[in-house]
DNA sequence: GCAAGGTC
């Protein structure tokens, strides 16, 4: 028996693909070893609807496992050959296997961009044996949307979007790779051993920015500067209006003509009513974000907690980028759900009242998929940091729907001497929203006394306060997240990772982002040899190179060509220079070690003879231990877990 | 032991 066989990207869409397709009662859901796929007759026909996970097969280098460079030639091979990790993708490849067998009709209906273009056309060419199939066109999985993009399916796939990924596919690997092997190579020639250095499209520029920053920081030369306060009625505070004064004259004249003083006045009293509006449902960004400033999660984390969600089928897909929740997800029916555990019952009954729902909007959009939303199913069993973001996406949801606060702000101007000071109040006067928002809104609240202008007031302090101007704030983790989606830079999905990765590499350290001596190391050789690939231009350039490959106005292979002409000059360069810029590395790569180093650090008192246990380095073991200062006299060591620069390897 | 992009 034939059927006509469509390719999904994910498990999740082909189920929903399925649900709206399929005649009454004629779905079959199919397991093996963890996956699914499902079969459905319409009209008559018999239909499989089999998913993909994301890409099935990856770029693998042509030229064998030796590290030289330039290298260009690479090919499609299966994940599940390429990487061990890839391992659980071997299974949805061997569904299409099994269910392309007896199929005379094709169908793709992947995500409808680049990627989701390529994901098929791999799967169509390689394990199919396709040229060609019909293709599916909807950007939301909503049954109506499915039903019409079923009966309107293009007749064959889209050629121009399949070769403007695979360029990108192509330009991606060709910089990162080549580039990749020249910093490495060049390090190795230096010192011998391997030590990996890593750069690409949105590694390189990353870093960038992180580097500049750094080198603001370091530049930064601190002012001295005075800060003046009083206590007024007693519990009151206020600062002179001028928050920040330079010159010690002047502090030094304030002082003089009211630290003495025991009364001022009040010269104005200003009340403003201020409104504050719901926020925007998640999108993966802002959830990041979000999830940093309340739980200190970085944004990789809440990733991987947010998939787990997910695939508990707690919340809705993760990966998205859109702030919209459109009606037809039933608001009423989430909250009517989500009412029974009870610390959302209250919020929902209260919601539920309302008769029109209307739920906050954000601008940005996304092409196949609604904002964070909880499904409304009650989670069992989570762990506390599944707790905390469910807890925070249930309430953000609930919060989207709520009516703007109100708060009222008020500013009092205390005159002392003729000097003026400022103390602002902020009072809640509507929660709105608010209250479904819980913990997580910022209810603080500092009063201030009903008073009127002309008043007087004691004053109970005086003090000059010395302080010193600060440098740029560092980025955080899900700062620099945020900032590549401002600038463009990677995807939803990949953002974490990537800096995630600059993290393994030890180009960067801590929540609060410090540059290491190596990475400032790296961006200085790349800034000299290679300025385009810490250019944020070039994703911009790939860009528009994709579309003018879809349109048809250029081919992939001019593309590629051209591409392989700058890298062969650029690797020629590095050639060129390599011992130079390998001995550059090097230095950067000691002095940070040198840094972190832990020699002569004391480590408490030796138990046999109670001398001092000093960290030590063993040149011949190469690497930290502990030892006792009375060596040789007293022989007492102990070893220590082995830190990164003991780990690089002799080859 | 390399990229960036999908996805579990």
């Amino acid at each position: 028996m034939t059927h006509t066989l469509m390719i999904s990207e994910k498990p999740d869409a082909a189920h929903k693909i399925a649900m709206a397709l399929a005649d009454k009662n004629t779905i079959h859901e199919i397991k093996i070893n963890k996956t699914r796929y499902y079969t459905f007759k319409r009209g008559g026909k018999n239909y499989a609807v089999v998913p993909a996970v994301g890409h099935l097969f990856t770029l693998k280098n042509l030229n064998g496992k030796k590290w030289t460079y330039p290298v260009f030639e690479s090919e499609w091979v299966p994940s599940f050959e390429a990487d061990k990790k890839a391992l659980f993708t071997k299974q949805y490849y061997k569904n299409f296997e099994k269910m392309g067998k007896d199929a005379d009709e094709f169908i793709v209906c992947t995500d409808w961009d680049t990627e989701g273009s390529v994901i098929a056309y791999n799967i169509l060419r390689f394990i199919l044996k396709r040229k060609t199939a019909q293709r599916m066109f909807f950007t939301t999985l909503t049954s109506e949307e499915l039903n019409e993009s079923f009966e309107n399916a293009k007749k064959t796939i889209d050629k121009g979007m399949i070769n403007a990924g695979l360029a990108r596919h192509r330009l991606d690997w060709m910089y990162g790779v080549n580039l990749t092997r020249a910093l490495t190579l060049s390090l190795k020639k230096a010192r011998g051993g391997f030590h990996l250095l890593s750069t690409g499209r949105v590694q390189g520029p990353t870093l960038k920015i992180l580097t500049d920053r750094e080198e603001e920081i370091m530049k930064f030369k601190p002012e001295d500067y005075w800060e003046i306060r009083i206590k007024w009625n007693k519990d009151y505070d206020a600062i002179y209006e001028e928050k920040r004064i330079f010159q010690k004259e002047i502090m030094e004249r304030i002082a003089k003509e009211c630290s003495k003083a025991k009364e001022g006045v009040i010269k104005k009293v200003t009340i403003k009513e201020v409104k504050v509006p719901p926020p925007f449902p998640f999108n993966l960004t802002d959830l990041q974000s979000e999830a940093y400033n309340q739980f200190k999660y970085n944004p990789y984390k809440t990733q991987e907690i947010a998939q787990k969600l997910y695939t508990h089928a707690l919340i809705s897909y993760p990966r998205t980028s859109s702030q919209k929740l459109p009606p037809r997800i039933n608001y009423a029916k989430i909250l009517s759900k989500l009412k029974n555990q009870k610390f959302y019952s209250k919020n929902c009954e209260e919601l539920l009242k309302e008769k029109n729902l209307k739920a906050n909007q954000g601008k940005k959009d996304d092409s196949a998929h609604t904002a964070i939303y909880p499904t409304g199913e009650t989670p069992k069993s989570l762990s506390v940091q599944e707790k905390n973001l469910y807890d925070l996406i249930a309430r953000r949801f609930l919060s989207v729907f709520g009516k703007t606060g109100l708060k009222e702000s008020k500013k009092i101007i205390i005159n002392v001497n003729n000097n003026n000071f400022v103390s602002h109040g902020s009072t809640i006067l509507d929660k709105g929203w608010m209250k479904h928002y819980g913990k997580y809104a910022n209810n603080k609240e500092t009063l201030l006394p009903e008073l009127k202008e002309g008043e007087k007031v004691s004053v109970d302090k005086f003090e000059t306060l010395k302080k010193e101007t600060q440098p740029p704030n560092r980025y955080t983790h899900a700062g620099i997240v945020s900032e590549m989606e401002k600038r463009g830079l990677g995807t939803k999905g990949t953002r974490a990772n990537i800096v995630k990765t600059l993290n393994d590499r030890e180009y960067i350290r801590e929540e609060s982002i410090h540059v290491t001596k190596l990475g400032l190391g790296v961006t200085k050789a790349l800034k000299e040899y290679c300025p385009r690939i810490i250019s944020e231009d070039l994703t911009k350039r790939f860009e528009k190179l994709m579309e003018l490959i879809s349109k048809d106005k250029e081919t992939k292979e001019e593309v590629i060509a051209h591409a392989q002409d700058v890298l062969t000059e650029i690797s020629n360069e590095f050639k060129d220079n390599e011992e130079k810029i390998g001995k550059e590395l090097n230095k950067s790569l000691e002095a940070m070690w040198e840094e972190e180093s832990n020699v002569g650090e004391k480590a408490g008192k030796c138990p046999k003879c109670g001398g001092d246990l000093v960290i030590m380095y063993s040149k011949k073991n190469n690497q930290e231990f502990i030892g006792c200062a009375n060596y040789p006299k007293c022989e007492t060591s102990y070893s220590l877990p082995l830190t990164n620069y003991e780990l690089t390897k002799k080859t």
